[in-house]
DNA sequence: TCAGTGATGTTAAAATTTGTTAACCAGCGG
DNA sequence: CCGCTGGTTAACAAATTTTAACATCACTGA
C-alpha cells in the first residue's frame, strides 16, 4: 500500500490525520517540521506528501518547491484559512492539490486516491519497473516477475539486452549497440551472438517463442521492444 | 502545445475560458454537449478535457466515467455551485481535478500545467493506431490485428511500406519514395521490387488481392491507400 | 586445486525475408 | 488488331535470421 507522510506542527490534527489514513490502509508517516520530513524523505519511499502550508521555519510551499525540483513526488498541502493567495502560488510551485481546513475526510481521501492512482505510472518508472504481459521487469532487483507471482532469473548478458530494449521501447536497436552492451570486448564480436542471446531471452518471455510479440526482428537493423508497456 | 477541449453549455463562459486557453498557448476546442465532444474526441488527439459538471443530457460526471473507463486522459470538472457531494463523486468516479466558479483563471490555469505535468508520461507512451475494414494497424507493436482478435505479424519491409501509405493516406507515393524507404541497399534497386511488396501486402490485408480496395494502384505513379480510416 | 555447473560464445544447417527476373496481363492510342 | 507502356504474378536467388548443438569460459564449493 502507499506510504503518505504528513508534515503538520499541530500535534492533535497530525494524529487525527495520522489514525484516519492509518485506518484507511495506508503506510502513514508524520514529521514535524520540514528538516524531519528530510530525513525520513532520504531514509524511505514516500509516495505522498501531505504538506500543512503553515509550518515553523521551512513552510509548505518552500518544501513543495524543493520536492518537485528533484522529483514527482505526489503533493497536497493543507492551509487552515481558505487563502486564495497561498493556495494559487501553492499550486504554481508545482503542488498537485489542496485541502482546506476543516475539510470533508472523505474528500480528502478521494483527492488522495486520485493522486495516487495519477502518480503510479511515474512512481514505477522512477523505480525502473516496467510491466508488460504478464511480466514485471525490475530493473533494481535485475529480474522478472510474473503476475502469477513467480520469479524468472536473467543472466547477466539476457538482463543488460531486456534493460536496454525496454528503455527505449519502441526503438530498433542494432546487432553492434546490443553487442557492445553485452560484451566489453574491443573486437572480434560475432553478430550471430546477439541473435542467440535474444533467442534465449524469447524463451523466457514469449507465449510463443516462434512467433515473438514481446521482442521483435527488424531485418536488417536489429531488435525492437514492442509490447504494451502499462 | 497541449491540445484542450471545453466541453460546456453556457456560451459566454465557454468563450471566455477558450480565449483565455488560447492566449495561453493552448490549442482550444470546444464542445456543448457530450455527444459534440465525442465527436471531436474520435477525430482528434485530446490531452485534457475541462467538463462543466452541470450539462443538459449526458452530464459531467457521465462523461468522466465513460472516459476515465477507456483512457487516462486528464479530466478538469468545472462547477457552478459549491456543491461538495458532486465534487468528491466527481474525484471518486476517477476525475483528476475541478474548479468551482466563479473561479481563478490563474489557479486554474495552475491546476491545468500541474496535471498535463501529470499526464506527460502517459500521453508519450499512447500509441498510433490507426483502424481500418476489419483490421488495426499498430505502429509501435509493427503488427496488425484483426477485429476478431487475430493477429497477422508483418516483415519489416512490408510493416515500412504499409506505414508509409498509411500516414500519408489518400495521397500517391511513388515507388522510388517507398524503395527508398524500404531499401538498405545503396545502388541498383529494381523498381519492380516495390510491386512484389504491395502484392504480398494486398495478400496479407485485402479481401480480394484481385480486386484491392486497401492499397490501390495509380496507374503511371505508384499507389495510394484508399480506405477509409477510423 | 579441480570437477561441476551454468553462462556465454561459436558454428552450421534450416527457415524466413527480401530482391530479381521473366512471363504474362491490362489498358490505350494508332 | 497491333504494339507499347506499365502492372501483376510466380518462381527463383540472395541475404538475413532462427535454431540447435556444441565449445569454451567463469565461478562455486568440496
Amino acid at each position: 500500500m502507499a506510504h503518505i507522510l504528513i508534515i503538520e506542527d499541530e500535534p492533535v490534527t497530525r494524529a487525527t490525520l495520522a489514525s484516519y489514513l492509518d485506518a484507511q490502509g495506508y503506510k502513514v508517516s508524520q514529521a514535524e517540521t520540514a528538516e524531519n520530513a528530510e530525513s525520513i524523505l532520504e531514509k524511505q519511499d514516500v509516495d505522498l506528501l501531505l504538506v500543512d502550508i503553515n509550518l515553523p521555519g521551512k513552510d509548505g510551499l518552500q518544501i513543495t518547491r524543493e520536492q518537485r525540483a528533484k522529483s514527482e513526488l505526489g503533493i497536497i498541502l493543507v492551509t487552515g484559512r481558505d487563502d486564495e493567495i497561498d493556495r494559487i502560488v501553492g499550486l504554481e510551485l508545482g503542488a498537485d492539490d489542496y485541502v482546506c481546513k476543516p475539510f470533508n475526510r472523505r474528500e480528502l481521501l478521494a483527492r488522495l486516491k486520485n493522486l495516487l492512482r495519477r502518480t503510479e505510472d511515474v512512481r514505477r518508472l522512477s523505480r525502473r519497473i516496467y510491466r508488460f504481459g504478464k511480466f514485471q521487469f525490475d530493473v533494481a532487483a535485475r529480474h522478472l516477475q510474473t503476475v502469477e507471482g513467480g520469479c524468472i532469473s536473467l543472466t547477466r548478458a539476457e538482463f543488460e539486452v531486456l534493460d536496454m530494449l525496454v528503455s527505449r521501447a519502441g526503438e530498433v536497436a542494432s546487432r553492434d549497440a546490443l553487442m557492445s552492451r553485452v560484451t566489453h570486448r574491443q573486437y572480434g564480436a560475432n553478430p550471430r551472438t546477439v541473435d542467440v542471446l535474444i533467442r534465449r531471452l524469447r524463451s523466457k518471455l514469449e507465449e510463443d517463442p516462434a512467433s515473438p510479440r514481446v521482442i521483435t526482428t527488424v531485418h536488417g537493423e536489429g531488435y525492437v521492444f514492442t509490447a504494451p508497456l502499462n
